[in-house]
DNA sequence: GTATAATGTATAGAAACAATGTACAAAAGA
DNA sequence: TCTTTTGTACATTGTTTCTATACATTATAC
């Protein structure tokens, strides 16, 4: 446990701190890098290491915790809890479409090709078929 | 000209009014649904139609501008122009596939599952693949 | 058992940001 | 030349983000 999360700040970036800690952690939670019972950082260490406030880190587990992914407790720390996925609420589907739509246009924009965003999300989607 | 450009402003998000602007006129940019020559509505109109304030609108289309979508000039509104698209930094591709995970991780924690997942990705690749 | 130290929590403040209100500037057309 | 239509500039207000500091809780040492 305590391993480090490979999270990456990125602090030219609009999207506030807190939310990126919360975006990167829950996609290691999602794919399973992270499993329930796993320690993570304390807010102090993870703090320390992303170069940021504690208590900014300490937001985005509290966001995480109530998402369900997390068990906060003083004196332990950030643990892992099973947790089960809700029910995804109609229009989810099509409000993902559409950020799918918008992500590519940004990145298109800046200069990627049709064809290798194309291959990313075929890699993506690969990835999300093959495994488990 | 000055059809309206199908924009959903959602007030509960946490992303800004005006970059969902920016996001969703330039999905259309990018997807040729705009094209050079097309007249936007006025800052005005757009605003009225998505219920903010003009203002908004406005910081939005200078963004556009910015990123050389569009030619801003008073009394004659905003115009598509012609716009070379840049070369992509080289961490291009590995951040968007970053954010791509990201993106993905969030919805499947709210309940999508990662075989729709992987279809609006599949959906989404075919035709970036398939058009022009 | 009690003290101590490690950990998350609470609250306040400063700075930046987002959205608005209002006044202004430019330019097309009457 | 006047008027109207458009984008622009700037001040204001509320919100968000991040930090600083103090506090509460609890596992561990002894």
């Amino acid at each position: 446990m305590n391993e480090s999360p490979a999270l990456r700040i990125d602090t030219t970036s609009t999207t506030p701190v807190y939310r990126q800690i919360v975006d990167g952690i829950r996609s290691q939670l999602v794919e399973g890098r992270l499993a329930p019972g796993d320690a993570l950082p304390t807010v102090r260490d993870l703090a320390l290491e992303l170069g940021v406030h504690f208590n900014t880190v300490a937001e985005a587990y509290r966001l995480l915790s109530a998402e369900g992914w997390l068990d906060l407790r003083r004196r332990r720390g950030a643990v892992v809890t099973a947790r089960d996925t809700p029910q995804a609420p109609p229009k989810a589907r099509q409000i993902f479409a559409d950020k799918l739509r918008q992500l590519a246009a940004q990145v298109r924009a800046e200069g990627l090709t049709r064809h290798t965003v194309a291959d990313e999300l075929d890699a993506l989607s690969a990835e999300l078929r093959g495994e488990n």
